[in-house]
DNA sequence: CCATAATCGAGACGGTACGTCGCGTCTTCGG
DNA sequence: CCGAAGACGCGACGTACCGTCTCGATTATGG
């Protein structure tokens, strides 16, 4: 989780004492409450060793800056996208953007996503982080709602894959970015009229979009 | 600009030495400056005053805090956003597109936008001087592209004013946030294909919307 | 008395408004003020001004510096120093170590009479004026005591003129030297005990100086 | 020496890094090295801080003001001073004016100890420390010299040992204040006429003082 | 009766130093 | 080797005063 580098618990295990699984949680817990407390900005490594009852050392041992801790911290909540089969692609859609919305008005997401993004800018191995963290499972339920479209035989299948890629990177960043920016740029919350314009533009504008390769 | 709380023109001018102008373009060219070369953490009021020649209270008195100064400095880059007319509905919408994609890969965009957001999930004022300075510039573009549309005949009026508004800032949402996640987020550039699709997306989906009050 | 540079009142006067007798008065009287609420450290000009309800250039105009405008606000003090005629030579005495030590109690000159020696170690200037304005003054009570007590008889006539004035630097410095380290180093009062034990040793001291030319 | 308040050799040594004694040395070095060359008015905890080398935020640690840190650069100078047995009353008084006067005339502490006690003025916890890590060991002098004396049969031993307190700080405060107001105030050398003076006056005092009880 | 000129208040200006905070590293001890 | 505790060098913070400088508005004298 931390970094992705513990040697097995079996086999041998390396000399002296084995860090503490105890502190990880903690600290992970204590970056969350942190950031509900504070926000991005007043948020400091030292609070969260304090909080998490920790000596920064141990903090530093795992991770070496606050993006990357945030990170970490706030992953585990999209790991609790899923996506129900509502029985059609419409529906399935809506809950896609109702679930992100969900997740982006808790407030440590809230306050942490644009920030980590922003320090993205100019560290790519932070932007890989995000990345493997956040975004991959965000569009996977995009891809699971394509899916079970194209079982239902609402949607064709694309025999390019190339082109069925591209078609996902698309609607995944018109799903998550319009999103986003209603809440946090336009300030205006997400609500279940919006959710279904949204919906129908992205319906009505599905089948053009396939049509033009 | 700088606070928008000048006595006004009329009255007799406050007693004291007036704010100097020039200092205020000084600072905010220097803000510019230090964007590109050092990006948005590394950003320092003091290393903006040295820059600019001009002594720090002079910066904290026009400026609280390094976001509102950014969000000042950065502002102007909204200024020449322009709308020329190509014609027809989908060049114009193509054309908004590439536009807010050339901004924000300026580096000086890239890099500060994200940030003074993320610092806007806490600080009320500062999502409205980001609202006033930043979002409604971009928004104007939308505006008149759809206005342009009605008169070419390309689009209906809508009657409605109310819906109307929640169609163009649902317009405006998808059109801003996919650009600003597609390069931010999920780090692709918005090459002339992506544009295209995007658009096409759109216009399948506008008669969609506009069909459902 | 702010640098006794004005041009006499008659005969013409310079051309333009004349400075402000009551800004004088309202400057000494809050630096006064001023003293006893902050202590000398925490005074500053600018506080200065704001009680006089004077511009800080009013201020600057009189006083180049915080020592000067001390000295000055703390010079009328020693005007009140007086040598009522006790009637005998001990009764003198012990009368100017008593209106000394009065005088160092009042907090105004306890603060700043020690700021202001100390600020005098690298600045002649305000040596100058702080003999002039403060020690004079102080002197000229062991001066006229010496007098007074040679017109009764009680000292003889020094016939060598400087021989009289290193006796009497010597019985100053003693005087005002003893009385301000017991105040203000020593950090105890200046009991009625006190003063007659030093009288007693002044006066004891004071024939056998004087045998010894 | 910085503040007293080590745990103490017993126990086990508190937790964590301890303070650094090199540092602490360089910091008394680096004040006394900056008094002589700027005075006490153009030093700043920051220069002194650069100067030994050291981060400002050690010596805030250490020392909570420049006058704290002052008394303490300034005391070891004072651990210098010793009373060489000269053979007799006169020559002991003598030799003690001249050293008071010899440390005085030193740039580290004229510049430095009017200004700490102008300080001490208004700050109980200042005016202790001057007194133990100044004051007691210029007095120490006092007391040995009037030992001597006695055992030399010069001086009479004192029964009452309130009195015999009270005459030694008489006298202390006498050599000590006048040997600063002849130099500070007067702004006059303690040449060796001046020195022989006043001890002539003390001697002559010395007698007439003790019959009085 | 106006020109000249020094004053006044106010407050912005370029600076310097302040004392604090957070960083990320290091040094100690104990487990 | 880990972990807590905490000191360390560093760099930025935002504030306080400094002494200077515009401003517009007074208030004198002198032509």
């Amino acid at each position: 989780m931390s970094g992705g580098s513990r040697a097995g618990t079996s086999g041998g295990g390396r000399p002296g004492r084995p860090r503490s699984a105890e502190a990880d949680l903690a600290i992970l817990d204590a970056t969350r409450t942190a950031l509900v407390e504070l926000g991005w900005s007043k948020l400091t490594m030292g609070d969260v060793a304090a909080r998490a009852g920790v000596a920064k050392t141990t903090l530093y041992r795992r991770w070496t800056s606050k993006s990357e801790l945030v990170v970490d911290a706030v992953a585990v909540l999209f790991d609790e996208l899923e996506l129900p089969d509502r029985g059609s692609l419409r529906a399935d859609v809506e809950g896609v953007v109702r679930q992100f919305a969900a997740l982006l008005e808790r407030p440590e997401a809230k306050t942490s996503l644009m920030a980590v993004v922003a320090e993205s800018t100019r560290d790519d191995a932070l932007r890989g982080r995000i990345r493997a963290a956040i975004v991959e499972r965000q569009k996977r339920l995009v891809l699971q709602g394509r899916e079970r479209a194209q079982a239902r035989g609402e949607l064709p299948r694309e025999p390019d894959p190339s082109a069925a890629a591209r078609h996902a990177d698309l609607i995944f960043d018109v799903i998550a970015g319009a999103v986003v920016h209603r809440l946090l740029v336009s300030g205006r919350p997400v609500d279940p009229a919006w959710a279904r314009d949204l919906t129908t533009l992205l319906l009505g504008g599905l089948t053009t979009v396939g049509q033009t390769p």
